[in-house]
DNA sequence: TTTTATTTTGCCGTTTTATGCAATTTTTAT
DNA sequence: ATAAAAATTGCATAAAACGGCAAAATAAAA
């Protein structure tokens, strides 16, 4: 085999799977682990790859795209936030909720689009005030440690106050027969008044979620104009899902 | 896996959940506690997240400013916030204002203090959200990109409802003659608001604000209870504060 | 084709890096 | 004040990187 060769089906391999190591590689063309390190180091000093102990990643590896296991659910949720952000329109009024997922909705809002953003939620306060052209109001109360939202009961007067175009909320537990349920009595106050200011009301819910349940009920399912997964939305474990009067994304 | 990837996986954790347990990571990414603590550490040394005790925090989080320019400047906010900490009782509930100085006194709080906080900007609820005995109220409204405060009709008819034993305040600019001034008038309205809400105001400013003034008024001089500068309190800079009935620190 | 020069490759000993373990100190919570 | 959790330190092991060298492969020249 040629060297040149050689590396073409190295560089390949790294842009595949992101990432290889080098005894993988080794064994795999059946050359030597010297050899594999030199070439890895020209194709590092071409710029074609990023060399490191023991392998070698791609370049676009940095921004994004960990294939891998899914570690703290990041794809799902990335996937989710994908799918909403989708449905953002210049001049929408929003609401967006607390959560792992939704911080990466807010993370993924485009910059150049014009918003009005309503939340109570401190971390995605944050991350909306990176974004020029959005409006970022947040509604005030007594902020929860392990949520870090606004809860209680100022909050929901607050929420009682506006109209928002769209809510995107996440929940603890969702099932097609029991609602959204919670863990929190306190966070299923706030998810009602948010789901009563929302003409639209968007669920963010990664599968895993589905049919469960937990003993505060938030909402019953029919509350929920738009449910987002990570999955197809041909997927039988949304099944359950289909007769109630839901798009699904 | 290669550490590089393992340090990448543990960034995008951080940056979704701003906050993480290293003990957590160790278990999903399967590696010792240990080889987890040295890649948060070399991940902070490159200033990518902040190391915390018993795990690490995304820089977005982290308010006090690691990027901070003005290491000298923070300095004299650091020795500000400290006076202004040693201040607080149990049991006393307080306004915090936004800005670097309040967000320094905000992280300098001691987390055994049983400590009611009212505040209106979001880096600073992020700071108090980590003191356990602290409970954080959060003043909603419309938020002000540059100051990450809330502002508007909202925020001081929020601010209206409350009344706090202390309110620690930053300026734009303090003078002994024309009081306290900033640039912006949506800011100077929220500070007449805090102000009427406090039985005392304790303004936090550096010595290089002192004696400068700009187009529009928050308060008289005289509103202010407690100044507290990075001087000592003999300082002439200070002389003209003096016949005022304020106390310096 | 044969010879010569150049490049490539594998091997080996040394050095560096990565990782886990255990003992000790520091920090935090009760 | 005491107990628990986390950080630090030093150390041992294993894997990986490095540099030199000689054999093998390839390319170039006679």
């Amino acid at each position: 085999m040629l060297k040149e060769e050689r590396q073409q089906t190295i560089l390949r391999v790294v842009e595949l799977h992101n990432r290889i190591l080098l005894t993988d590689i080794a064994e795999t063309l059946d050359v030597s682990i010297d050899t594999i390190r030199r070439d890895v180091k020209e194709l590092d000093a071409d710029n074609k790859l990023k060399k490191v102990h023991g392998g070698a990643i791609s370049l676009g590896f940095t921004t994004n795209s960990v294939k891998n296991k899914n570690i703290y659910k990041l794809e799902q949720k990335t996937i989710i936030a994908e799918k909403a952000a989708a449905l953002l329109k210049d001049g929408s009024v929003i609401f967006v909720d607390g959560g792992t997922t939704c911080n990466e909705l807010a993370r993924l809002i485009p910059n150049n689009l014009d918003l009005t953003c309503f939340t109570h939620s401190i971390p995605v306060a944050m991350e909306l005030l990176t974004k020029s052209n959005v409006t970022v109001i947040l509604i005030g109360g007594q902020v929860s440690k392990e949520s870090q939202i606004s809860i209680g009961a100022n909050a929901i007067h607050n929420l009682s106050e506006i109209k928002v175009d769209y809510s995107f909320i996440g929940t603890g537990y969702v099932d097609s027969y029991y609602g959204l349920t919670e863990f929190d009595w306190d966070i299923v106050q706030v998810k009602k008044a948010i789901i009563k200011c929302s003409k639209k009301t968007v669920l963010l819910s990664i599968s895993e979620k589905l049919n469960s349940q937990h003993r505060y009920k938030s909402c019953d399912i029919n509350a929920i104009n738009t449910m987002i997964t990570e999955l197809e939305p041909e997927n039988e474990l949304l099944n359950s899902f289909r007769n109630h009067d839901i798009r699904i994304l």
